[in-house]
Parts: C-alpha cells; sequence; structure tokens
DNA sequence: TACCAAATTTTGACATGTCAAAATATTACA
DNA sequence: TGTAATATTTTGACATGTCAAAATTTGGTA
C-alpha cells in the first residue's frame, strides 16, 4: 500500500515534529532525506492528497492523524529491529541504524510482533531512542544533556541522539552507551569542550555539539 | 545496485533453470512472476545488457555466470531467511515463504552471516530445500517423491516442493514434514491417489500433484 | 514601500517497472 | 508446404520517484 519512499517522507516529517510543534518547511524535509527541494516539493502533494498531512505552498507541513499513526509504526518497527539486531543477532549498535533503515519496510507485523516480545516489550532501542506502542503511541522523556546537567556527581547515559557510526564507536570505546555511568571532568563554555571520564577510567574530550547528544540522568 | 524486482527475475530464472538446462521462455517467466508477458520481454533486454542472461528472442534466456551467482546468493537469502523465521523466530513453516520474498532483498551480507552461524550453517530450509553455499554453490540432491518411490516400509520425508500455505498446513496437521516418517498405505494410477499413512496414525488421501511433491528418502 | 536574497515551487526531463493491445514470429498440422 | 493457432515482441501509455534549472513567492532591509 504505502511504498518505501512515502514511510521515509513520514517517519521524517514525525521525527522533526517529535521536537516542535510548527509547520515543517519542504526544505528541511529535502535536506534531511538527501533529496532535490522540488523532488521534497513534489512527494508533499502526493502526501497531502493521500491525506497524510496537511501542506500549505510556501508555508510547510503537517501529519495528519492518519500520517502520524502510519509515521510512528514506521519508527516502530526501525527501533524494535535495531534493539533485535544488537540483542538477539549481537550486531553493533553502531551498525543497527543502516540495517534497520531497510528492514523497516520489509518486516511484516507479525515478525515485528515476535520480535517484541523476544525482547520482552522493550519501551527504548540500543540508543535510548523510546519505542512507540504498538498503537503508535510515543512518550518522550525530557533529559537533561552533556551540557545542561550540573556538574559533580555521577550521571547516568540514558540516550544518544546523535546517531552517527564513527561517533557511536568513539562512545562505545571510551564505555559510554545507556546504562553507563559517567562524570563531567570539566565543561567550558568559551573553549566549547566537555571532559567526561567514564567508568572505564578513560577521560574522552568533546565539543558542545556531540556532547549535547549524550542525555543523562542526573546521580540518584 | 541491483533491484529487488531484477533479484526476484534472476532467482526465478535459477530455479527454473535448477531443473532442467533448455533455453527457458519468457513467456514462462511471465507467469511465474505474474507479470503480462511484454513486461518479462522488457526485463530480458535489461537483463541481458547488464551481462546476466543470454537472451535470443523467440527462443529464451539463460543465465550467465554473472547472473547465476548472483541469483544463487538471493536464493540463500531467501532460504536461510525461511530457516532463521521458523528455528528462531517460531513462525509457522507455512508463512515464511511470502515473508522471506520480501526480507531477501532487505537483509545485509552482514545479518545474513550472522542468521547462518546462529543456525549452525545449515544445507537444507524448513521445507527441505536446499541452501547454496555462501559462494553460491547448490547441491540438488535426487530423492524420489510419494509417486515415485517403492511401496511398503518407511519413508523419512525429506523435502516438500509444493510451497503453498494450505497445502503445507494441511501436512502439518498430518505431521507430514522433512525428518518425519510416513507409509504409503495404498497407491494407485488409475485413481489418481495416494493414501499415506504418517507417524499421527491418521490417514491422508492425496491425489498425484500434491504427492509428486513430496520427496522421501526410502527406508534405511 | 520597494527591492533583494533566500527559500520554494514549477517545469521539463529521465529511469524503472508495469499493462493492454497491435504486430510479428514460430510451430504444429492439415 | 501452406495456414492457422499460439507464443513472443513491439508499441504507446501510465505510475512513481528523482534531478536541474527556471519561475515564483516570501520576508527582511534599505
Ligand atoms: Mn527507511
Ligand atoms: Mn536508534
Ligand atoms: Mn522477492
Ligand atoms: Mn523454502
Amino acid at each position: 500500500m504505502t511504498s518505501s519512499t512515502v514511510e521515509d517522507y513520514l517517519k521524517c516529517i514525525y521525527l522533526i515534529q517529535t521536537r516542535s510543534t510548527d509547520p515543517i518547511s519542504t526544505g528541511l524535509i529535502a535536506s534531511q532525506l538527501k533529496v532535490a527541494p522540488g523532488t521534497a516539493t513534489a512527494m508533499m502533494k502526493t502526501l497531502s492528497e493521500s491525506g497524510l498531512i496537511t501542506y500549505e505552498p510556501y508555508r510547510g507541513v503537517r501529519l495528519t492523524q492518519a500520517g502520524s499513526k502510519l509515521a510512528a509504526h514506521v519508527l516502530r518497527r526501525h527501533r524494535v529491529i535495531e534493539l533485535f539486531l544488537v540483542e538477539v543477532m549481537g550486531l553493533n549498535w553502531s551498525d543497527v541504524h543502516s540495517e534497520a533503515e531497510l528492514l523497516e519496510h520489509a518486516v511484516s507485523e507479525l515478525v515485528l510482533d515476535r520480535m517484541d516480545e523476544m525482547l520482552g516489550r522493550p519501551s527504548v532501542d540500543p540508543h535510548g531512542d523510546p519505542i512507540p506502542s504498538p498503537r503508535g503511541v510515543l512518550r518522550e522523556k525530557e533529559y537533561p544533556s552533556l551540557i545542561s546537567c550540573p556538574l559533580g556527581g555521577l550521571l547516568k547515559v540514558v540516550r544518544v541522539t546523535d546517531q552517527s557510526a564513527n561517533f557511536l564507536r568513539l562512545l562505545e570505546r571510551h564505555g559510554i552507551m545507556p546504562g553507563k555511568e559517567v562524570e563531567i571532568a570539566s565543561r567550558e563554555d568559551a573553549a566549547d569542550s566537555v571532559i567526561v571520564r567514564s567508568s572505564s577510567g578513560k577521560a574522552l574530550h568533546l565539543g558542545f555539539r556531540p556532547a549535547a547528544s549524550i542525555l543523562v540522568e542526573p546521580g540518584e
């Protein structure tokens, strides 16, 4: 029914909509999906005619109920698959995103439910990203990041929002992953620098951009 | 690189080629893949230009080395995935064919190898179909079927070539699956009838067509 | 308020797969 | 050996996604 292309557009819009409620520009969608601006515009017309988004030319788009539900299901598949690849198949958390990007369009509801069951109905994926419920509800918790959390004391890593494979591998080498504990050794605005100490003992030097993508739970 | 459409065409040709060596008509390919005759002809030109088949108009096609290798890999993926779905995910053998038909185009070499490893490098899929090696070699064993095997004595089911879901479910209800033992209670050419007794005790009445799709190993 | 730079949409083109129906080739048989 | 039934190919059309480049709109600035 809905092509994998349409699914990717919907998922993209959904993810952007997660972070703010104003209408989303076609240009942003185009850059996220790495297509030409005109390509995104053309697709917005298609989605609009299918009742999956509302589209006001030059103003932007919003998902409808129907579009939102569909997108949430695609995202659910994506994240369950990622976790399955890590937990059951033993893949590295840095590799699963690109695998899931394809598999999310090929896995049936039956297979997805079996994965979900084998994983014990999990609520977050290997990166700490929340998994939409089978009914399509996404519960985004608010967490501080390494640049917004209070200094001093142990922090539990709960989520890493920068999914680039190289970055994830770097973090893994330093033992920085959801569930692990870290401590901020120093943080200096002017120097755009955060130094994190992980339980591995090693200190990791990060700029503010990457540091902001590591979300933590302040010490219990 | 190669689209899932091309992969399905190659796999189709490959499967037909395992049963006879003469050139394969575009009409047969079209009917197998449920596309219009002209559609298959158009694709034959594409495949031919890509060097994946040799094509003589009105005569038929043959896979080249390159095409054969590609097709064997698609078939390998298909069969490993089927077995994974049955053994690891707990799906029924009647459901996995259609699932694998999609997944075979979405699973990476990395994930496939993990599946293969978890399954202990298997040589046959849930239907007893042989799995091509990682290098693309397919070893088809010759087995007699319920209409060609000798009468009397126990027979071990080794393969079921009719993959229709309803038929497979019927067989399962009667305990007829690869690895199980059966016995031919009666076989009558003129009546187009084979009566099989399985270890479940129940007798199953089959016509010659379905009976021919059940391959067996004569009692040791 | 008029203009300009940036963003967006439109246009024209192309690639891939598909079909229905017309044209053509093959083959069986009369 | 000629013809007719059958299979195959060709033709013209369409659906989906994509791009480059031209045209248009928007919103800020002079
Ligand atoms: Mn995707
Ligand atoms: Mn993730
Ligand atoms: Mn397929
Ligand atoms: Mn099979």
